[in-house]
DNA sequence: CTGTTAGCGCTTTCAC
DNA sequence: GTGAAAGCGCTAACAG
């Protein structure tokens, strides 16, 4: 112990302890910082967090960091997490819902800080209900959470506009001259899924177009590229695709090349997030941005801050049109 | 306190605990059990932590999550934590050596059961040595390590055969009939770097062929299309362009596309690590495929493994060439 | 300012 | 088998 090497106790805490309103006698301060350093000692932060009851992680739930988008919502998180010296415990429930209840219970075992839920939202009342007491029972524990997604659950919510940017998408492709569309969803249990084919619909009703063709499959690469296979082999009349991710529309891509299908000069394709890699791909995609790594740090911030009055807090996020060279233009 | 709830005390402790050789009357321990159910008790896994001084956290230090690269890693790492009941803290480290240095000084305060590193690993024998010492801390406090990439730190490691791979592919391109070569390359500090190169070089010269030009810059996706630039600014003989990984290949392409040089009409190009979008990107990328999930279970095995003998252990993860259509068939 | 004294919630000998 | 008691390493009142 640091102790015994400097001569005091409880005073080597309040020198090596939490910033603060530590004071100290500069002598008796130096000769705990010398003796720490020599014996290259370092404060248990397991010891700490049981007495001091605040621990310095902060827990992360996203569906898989594999898919760029969590990875780059992740990006934010940590970011943000660094910036106020915390660290970011991270788990994945590959769209099981069961797995996400038990990550928030092993995060309240583990006495985390906060909890930051993104992306396994889904329509089933009884799960999201399980999931919230769960949170419930965290935060009654001390705990803070906050989510992305749709505000469903008793927890400050990141909201991105999947609705209006996808309507917003709809409209700007109508514009373009597009008047049949066929769109890529994934599961329609998925709330991001339901909300964009929802606001997409609703951009084509506004431009006084008919529905789209809906296919629903997975919500990722192989879904996207499965799904556009089957797009070719029922046929349609579509000119244009709009998949409900860039990672869908990713795989459509191949799939639809593969066939002999040009993008766009046969088929036009919209995807959704912007990722990175979709100004790489060929032809660039047009796609909805999202600032996912913004989303990240935002959402940290809101579980950390002070809540607000009684209300969930429901931050907003604007998602803006980009379009790119996958979407011809057929004026 | 489910202890009171039931009747006994650290008996509660015996049922609830660590699974194991826990000798409890049934009568008592159901009780306990239905207590504990009752009363929504979750052990606390920081005292838990503290009095039995391990932790189920294990930490993994990556450069950045956002790189596929690390992301897969990272996929592999979690899957193999989650057999385990153990959870994963995660921190970036961005290419600063310093951070991945204080990413580990926290982990040991963190009193991580294991540390696993990957992807920092640089040649400056200073900060090697200094984060040497600091594992060694932090294995003196009983902590576990393992680490991908380079066999300079003491401790187990994942080596994937850089060297390898990167000559087999050289001498596959040699094959396709490509006699001049360019090498747009990360920073030359970066111990990967080095060996993807020298063994490009090696398998060249294997083929009787000369050195190839070499063009340093960022490790990733950007730094693969500045250099692409640069090399088309500066002019090249080669027919043929090896990127030091995936995501820096995937930068080129877009550069020379930009710039109407057709790949692989007019330049063939390769990159490395196999990342999932290489074979999406159009044309499709000749790379070589390590197997990044795997290898983030076996570093995570490597890790918690009971240590052999003295020496450290180094697992070789073998490189294939995947040859896609991104390169060209001059024969 | 600084030393003493209780715990934080759990595991673990050690008796009964 | 089961209860009692002693810490794990640190922080936080509370006195000096």
């Amino acid at each position: 112990m640091a102790r015994l090497a400097g001569v005091s106790l409880a005073t080597a805490s309040r020198v090596l302890g939490p910033a603060g309103t530590r004071r100290v006698g500069s002598e008796l301060r130096h000769r705990v910082e010398k003796a720490a350093r020599q014996l290259g000692y370092t404060p248990n932060l397991v010891a700490r967090t049981l007495a001091h009851g605040a621990s310095d992680v902060v827990g992360l739930i996203v569906h898989d960091l594999t898919d760029p988008y969590f990875a780059m919502l992740a990006g934010g998180v940590m970011r943000a997490a660094e910036r106020r010296g915390l660290v970011v415990l991270i788990s994945a429930t590959r769209r099981d819902p069961e797995r996400e209840i038990a990550h928030v219970a092993t995060l309240r075992a583990q006495r985390a800080r906060a909890i930051v839920l993104a992306g396994t939202r889904v329509t089933d009342d009884r799960l999201t209900g399980r999931l919230a007491a769960e949170l419930e029972r965290y935060r009654a524990a001390g705990g803070r959470a906050a989510c992305v997604g749709r505000t469903v659950l008793p927890a400050d919510t990141v909201v991105p506009d999947n609705h209006g940017g996808a309507a917003r998408l709809a409209r700007s492709l109508a514009a373009l001259g597009h008047r049949r569309f066929a769109v890529l969803a994934g599961p329609p249990e998925l709330m991001v899924v339901r909300e964009r084919l929802a606001g997409f619909a609703e951009g084509l009703r506004d431009a006084g177009l008919p529905d789209p063709q809906v296919l629903y499959g997975d919500f990722d690469r192989d879904g996207g590229h499965a799904l556009a296979e089957r797009l070719l082999a029922e046929g349609t009349d579509a000119t244009c695709v709009f998949a409900a991710n860039d990672v869908m529309a990713v795989g459509a891509l191949a799939a639809l090349r593969a066939r002999g299908v040009s993008v766009p000069a046969d088929l036009s394709l919209a995807g959704f997030d912007d990722i990175p890699t979709s100004r790489d791909t060929v032809p660039a995609l047009t796609t909805v941005r999202l600032p996912l790594e913004d989303m990240g740090e935002r959402v940290l911030d809101l579980a950390l801050d002070p809540d607000s009055a009684g209300e969930w807090r429901a931050e907003r996020i604007p998602a803006e049109v980009i379009i790119r060279e996958s979407t011809r233009d057929l004026r």
